[in-house]
DNA sequence: CGGATAGGTTAACAGTCGTTAACCAGTTGG
DNA sequence: CCAACTGGTTAACGACTGTTAACCTATCCG
């Protein structure tokens, strides 16, 4: 198997996914982009469908993977918010395509993508959230989540605008963050 | 000329827009979601592109004018910065399809359109970021810019969680954004 | 009364979509 | 050395797309 040749048509769906919408993009289009054409892509994966799933199911894994490892080798709750603020950032900073995919293309996968996609994420919300309570014992974890998944909005904005440079966003990024949630 | 079928045309497609995005849905679904079918849409508006363009400058228009509005009624800066979030959160809480269509389906305007939205969309950001930099005489123009965009990305956060009561998220994300611009 | 108009219908068009089929070159391993 | 497999090609498919055309009906106005 063309391990190499996998990750490239991946990488390039997703770049062109957040470009056009996965509607606005044709197997034609993705295939071309990697400089080979059209249904090749079939020898590599099942389905269009199939592209989409697994970029998101990636990107869900190492969120989560990479925010345990993170918050779980802080020395206490304040760093390991810290952490997981600047793991997210580093992310969203260096993978916008990634992160637009992840917020508008969810609706496009088949069920069973669905289900995966949505439990990782619900995982790494509760990381989140875990460490936020034990900082904000005022919350319940209703609001802690609301909270969070605001705070990912804030943090997710990135790819967005940007005409500031990449240091001095990640500041103020974490700035911004770490005052919202424990406002 | 019938002006609620206008409307009604331009509400039905900019749910539907929001739930599966734009070359996710067809004329056909538009129309037969308002109880018409298909064709009968070109008697209102002269294209599917015509619609979305139509939905996104009225969603940046409203948001631009009554943001004035707000805001030069209040008594000062501080004052004003919190009539914006306040409008903003209204705004976003009432009508979630319209938040999500304006942050991801920019890109399928056509250049005239996309011309229109884009300084409408900069003159609303002007008024956030003049406020503020009332309030933060520390900030310039671009890193006030980037609080503006990350704030709206918190606030726009809400059509994707909500599962606190509107009132709970309404002083939550007021708490957030405030603290987050101010920090 | 009678034409214009507004707002709907179905049929049809050309183009594009995702996907499959059939085929072919190069590498690999028994 | 030949068989199998990998990864590519082009051709073809049926389904669906946005859009136009042709036609029909009700309402309105001179």
């Amino acid at each position: 198997m063309s391990a190499p040749r996998h990750q490239q048509i991946l990488d390039t769906a997703a770049t062109l996914f957040a470009e056009r919408g996965f509607h606005g993009v044709s197997v034609h289009d993705i295939g071309s982009a990697c400089g080979i054409s059209g249904p090749a892509l079939y020898k590599h994966f099942a389905s269009k469908n199939d592209l989409l799933t697994q970029s998101l199911t990636a990107i869900s894994e190492r969120l989560l993977a990479e925010g345990l490892t993170r918050s779980d080798s802080a020395p206490d709750a304040d760093a390991a918010l810290d952490a997981l603020i600047g793991w997210h950032i580093d992310f969203a900073l260096g993978n916008p395509a990634l992160i637009i995919i992840q917020e508008r293309e969810w609706a496009n996968l088949d069920a069973a993508g669905r289900k995966e996609v949505r439990s990782l994420q619900l995982a790494y919300i509760d990381v989140w959230v875990d460490t936020l309570r034990t900082l904000r014992t005022d919350l319940d974890p209703a609001e802690a989540r609301a909270a969070v998944q605001a705070t990912f909005g804030l943090l997710n904005s990135t790819p967005h605008s940007a005409r500031i440079s990449e240091s001095a966003m990640r500041t103020r990024l974490a700035r911004m963050a770490r005052s919202a949630l424990l406002a």
